[in-house]
DNA sequence: GCGTAACCTTACGCAGCAGTAGGTATGCTC
DNA sequence: GAGCATACCTACTGCTGCGTAAGGTTACGC
């Protein structure tokens, strides 16, 4: 038996190992949830021992945070990526924005898992991920606000901002339904949810407002 | 000293009891999580000490669980009652459910934190969540295809169960913001979603759609 | 070819917590 | 006012899982 049959998985490189540790921690998390979690499972899913996980990403709170990281990062760079062209008008740049978005949740459904649904539970990590939710729910405002600036109409600030969250909102819950069909396509997932929000959007910048009779 | 200046603390029926250590779970579960609450913590925050809390409801599992059922069986009652009539216009009866809706939540924080935000990330407990998320955006849909019809127009199925994914997933993100502006109304809020949800829903029914330049 | 640093392991200490065993007090019925 | 059922308690057990101590092994520089 010649040992190059396990050709080099032992002894790999500190940064290489810290990603795969990094892949496995978000696997399992996403599966078991924070606290339901072991490192020991973790370790196991990356293969290689426990006190590996410690001594590169630290303690269990901390391993979670570096996954926070790195997922939000990703998805934060690839929607800001392709929404930062400020020439575009802000049905485009919603357009893409959202594409990108539910792109992302296709491809990395065990991110979303953390990023989402894991992280705003657990205490220590909602800050986090409250914070995450604010700066897009102020990219989407600023963008609703470019909008009525085009309008050459005046809106209060807490207007937006209720908006801005109801549409971050109702992205998350299309991204959850998105993952419990498989079968549908992430584009046609962001065009249901431009129909939905662009839509009202620009009847409300519009000015149109729903009155109720009492 | 009178043994009557502790009136009658102790002693209390099963019922009431049983209550009581309901309201300590929901406090309890509220502020630390499902894994993070301690059944000790509980049986302490209901005045009573830990074996009532398994002669009553059972094992920690069990407990989350008759949490989750009454504080859901209180929630769907109160927009149920106000949503049933049908022979409401359909924005009167989604204004209505929405404002049920915020009020529970503005009235019964920690009820919906254990109902939103703990339920759906640990596992055994995501089905009953989804299974209630599934019956409002039922109910939703039934309200928007009472529209279509209205308006004599064919919509499928997918795009209104989206639709009212959307619009459920921005109730609760609302439902989130209004928990942090304690200064707000209800009310106030669910006119926000209104504002939101209606017209571009209307916009929706109306056949509009919204079209990528690719 | 040899030392050294980095990689990696087995094996354990220790704490917190779910769940229970077994016993005590109290109100209610007759 | 005896007896019974039900409310209630203190004090444990056992397990799971975080975090670490102490030691083995491989690659790489010189």
């Amino acid at each position: 038996m010649s040992s190059s049959s396990q050709p080099s998985f032992r002894r790999l490189p500190r940064a290489v190992r810290q990603q795969q540790m990094l892949d496995a921690a978000v696997t399992v998390f996403s599966r078991r949830g924070f606290h339901a979690a072991s490192m020991d499972e973790v370790a196991e899913e990356a293969g290689i021992s426990k006190p590996m996980v410690y001594a590169y990403l630290g303690t269990k709170e901390e391993l979670f945070l570096a996954c926070l990281h790195r997922e939000a990062t990703r998805l934060m760079e690839a929607i800001v990526a392709v929404v930062d062209d400020r020439d575009l008008p802000p049905d485009q740049r919603l357009w893409r924005g959202l594409r990108a978005f539910f792109r992302f949740v296709g491809g990395h459904r065990d991110a979303w898992a953390v990023l989402y649904r894991q992280a705003r539970s657990s205490e220590p990590f909602a800050r986090e991920t409250a914070g995450m939710r604010a700066r897009m729910a102020e990219v989407i405002a600023g963008m609703l606000a470019g909008a009525v600036a085009a309008d050459e109409r005046q809106a209060r600030g807490a207007d937006l901002e209720a908006a801005a969250y109801a549409l971050v909102g109702a992205g998350e819950s299309l991204a959850d339904w998105l993952a419990d069909h498989p079968q549908e396509d992430p584009d046609r997932t962001a065009g249901r949810m431009m129909d939905i929000a662009w839509l009202g959007a620009a009847e409300l910048l519009r000015g149109g407002v729903w009155r109720s009779p009492d």
